[in-house]
DNA sequence: GTCTATATTATGATAGAC
DNA sequence: GTCTATCATAATATAGAC
């Protein structure tokens, strides 16, 4: 039912292509060329379908943040209800394991988020911002009940999270040219969201913080 | 002796305005002219002093690092001499500092390492597996005396530490805007070197794996 | 819907005056 | 060393044939 080439349309395809692309080179490095031929399609049908390459990048980032907000999906609304350590721990871990197979969504946002400009904040208002509100009250009620270390701006945390779960992936030709280990592979995926929760000790003071 | 405009030849100016640039828009999204025109000098200059742009860039990744590896200084042959949980802690502490004030070495690697191209493999070589290699033998050495958790593959606590230490600082604008915290206000530097150097837990399991 | 051809602009590179 | 002018190329956008 979602077959990357025969049972896509054609605008799906293009799509689905300019997110890869976007992602691996960045805006500026992407040409709208290249996605179209890399979907196998005209370039003239980029203007068809999405008007501008600029449009194209708004729908390109619409499908992955799609994408990771099913992923974390009921993990999410349950850290809202009530959060845990052991529930900020799944999220985590769903995180993590999204970005594995999807490092798109988080390419996006970093190749926006170094500059201060149209897209960043575009990229912010609709996607970013009502993740990361969720993720900082629950921040903030984990730090009160002392899973997490309190005088500590919950800016922090998020930034320290994010970016322990995603580099490996995000990075992942560097991390593949420099050390040998594939991100691609599925263990990996696994195994680096294991060690995310071990060492970031969300796990340890559960004794008397976990589910109660 | 050291001053931005005045002292400056001109060739150092334009090298230390394409540094800035080429971390803040991307090896594609810097042009030339803006480069020039950012330093207040004339595009031909480029030419005259870099002969290309690809090298201009050469020169600005040598300069952004050549940065890190002092600042990282002797924490880093320490680490490498007899490594402790006390000294992975204090170079955690040195590259989240650096990174605060300098974010253009991990903006650089951190575009180039998105894609398995020429400038990925030659930051790779030159800059980041020399240093790499150095943690990486410490981490061993750490995992062995049980100051980090021991089935886990180096690579990923290599990219956990250095993502956590560096996203907030990388995203800059992106988390000036989404969080109100300005990434370049000195004491928020120091907050998120002590937040995930607690988090981390490095220095937790010290009290049998400290100093010896 | 799909494709070719082209207009317009911006870029990296270069030649040459001063 | 510095600057202006310009070339060649590649990009996005566009018009229009089929």
């Amino acid at each position: 039912m979602s077959n990357p080439a025969e049972t896509l349309s054609t605008r799906a395809r293009i799509l689905a292509k300019a997110l890869e692309v976007f992602a691996e080179l960045g805006f500026e490095g992407a040409t709208t060329r290249r996605i179209a031929d890399a979907a196998g399609e005209n370039v003239g049908l980029i203007k068809y379908y999405f008007d501008s390459k600029e449009l194209l990048w708004q729908e390109a980032a619409d499908l992955a943040f799609s994408g990771m907000k099913a992923a974390l999906g009921s993990a999410l609304e349950e850290l809202d209800r009530r959060p845990t350590a052991d529930r900020i721990r799944e999220l985590t871990r769903r995180l993590t394991l999204f970005i594995a197979t999807n490092p798109g969504s988080v390419r996006m946002m970093q190749d926006a988020g170094r500059h201060d400009g149209r897209r960043m904040r575009w990229l912010v208002d609709r996607h970013l911002r009502p993740t990361y509100t969720v993720i900082h009250s629950s921040i903030v009620r984990l730090q009160e009940d002392g899973s997490l270390p309190q005088d500590v701006d919950p800016a922090h945390l998020f930034y320290l999270l994010v970016g322990a779960a995603t580099l490996l992936f995000h990075q992942g030709p560097e991390c593949r040219y420099l050390t040998g280990v594939d991100p691609r592979a599925p263990d990996v995926a696994e195994a680096h969201a294991d060690a995310l929760v071990r060492v970031l000790g969300l796990a340890k003071p559960a004794s008397d913080a976990g589910e109660r």
